[in-house]
DNA sequence: GTTTAACCCTGCACGC
DNA sequence: TGCGTGCAGGGTTAAA
């Protein structure tokens, strides 16, 4: 399930391997894909003959800007992925929308459970969408200070794990990367965030940045019975690094003490009883 | 302002 | 072996 750094690797990937080529044509399997379009042919007309001039990241969301000015913007969901071939391999179950380069090769767009999406807005017009205006900074960009964030939490009431995962306030970090982040700091998932001293604050803040980049540099998560690649099809690394997602029963890393599982909301969380206060 | 629950969908485990 | 049922999984959003 893709997360800021899972995002960003594809990111990385897609900016190094498709800027500068051309579009030639687009292919639409499942409309439910390009669901915020009223037909395929709006999203794939849009699309054809543009030339990709970079590619942007808004937490999870992709964001390929093109020299027609405008976006195609990408969201993974759950199971989503982004393969590059060259066209010749076989077209694999659940792949939903080919993007044909003029060049030759394609970028598939696959995802088993459809939660994923794929449109096109008008560059100029960005702020303006809904699905990114809400869309926070980014907890690694040069803006998000530790100022910045102390302020986020000091000011809220909120549960630690609800405020890391709430987009509007810090963008891009999801279910994995909140309890790693929160096992980091040795703090509890349901803490009130305005209960932090300001030492706490900073381990978070701190936790925050080092675990999102160990992600991006370990190529990501990829779970067992998961889908996550990067472009070219390759596994992530980062899930043999995880503390506490996924380890329930096996000792704690800090104290030895067993990692418990709980059910938080409608999905699980995973933190150590005795060393996250 | 914050929390909760439903929804989206497929694959898989389970019982019959 | 085949069928039906129930549920896991995460992000978003509407409702409480």
């Amino acid at each position: 399930m893709p997360e800021l750094p899972e995002v960003e690797v594809i990111r990385r990937d897609l900016e190094r391997d498709t800027v500068g080529k051309r579009i030639k044509d687009v292919q639409v399997k499942l409309p439910r894909i390009i669901r915020r379009h009223k037909n395929k042919k709006e999203f794939t007309d849009a699309l054809a003959g543009a030339k990709i001039t970079k590619v942007d990241r808004r937490g999870k969301y992709l964001l390929m800007h093109l020299d027609s000015g405008r976006v195609l913007v990408m969201h993974l969901g759950m199971s989503g992925r982004i393969e590059r071939t060259t066209g010749r391999k076989s077209v694999e179950k659940h792949t939903h929308v080919v993007i044909k380069f003029s060049t030759g090769g394609e970028l598939r767009f696959i995802d088993m459970r459809q939660f994923g999406e794929l449109f096109v807005a008008a560059e100029d017009g960005l702020d303006g969408v809904k699905e990114l205006s809400h869309i926070a900074l980014d907890p690694l960009g040069d803006s998000f200070t530790w100022q910045v964030f102390s302020e986020i939490v000091s000011s809220r009431k909120m549960k630690l794990k609800s405020l890391l995962m709430d987009q509007k306030f810090i963008s891009g970090i999801g279910n994995i990367y909140s309890d790693e982040i929160l096992w980091a700091a040795g703090l509890r998932h349901d803490r009130q965030s305005d209960s932090l001293t300001s030492q706490e604050v900073r381990r978070m803040y701190r936790a925050m940045q080092e675990v999102l980049q160990e992600g991006i540099r370990h190529g990501g998560v990829t779970l067992e019975d998961e889908t996550y690649r990067n472009l070219y099809g390759k596994t992530g690394e980062f899930q043999q690094h995880l503390k506490a997602y996924g380890r329930e029963g096996e000792p704690c890393r800090r104290c030895r003490t067993p990692i418990v599982r709980e059910r938080w909301g409608n999905r699980s969380t995973y933190f150590c009883r005795q060393c996250q206060v």
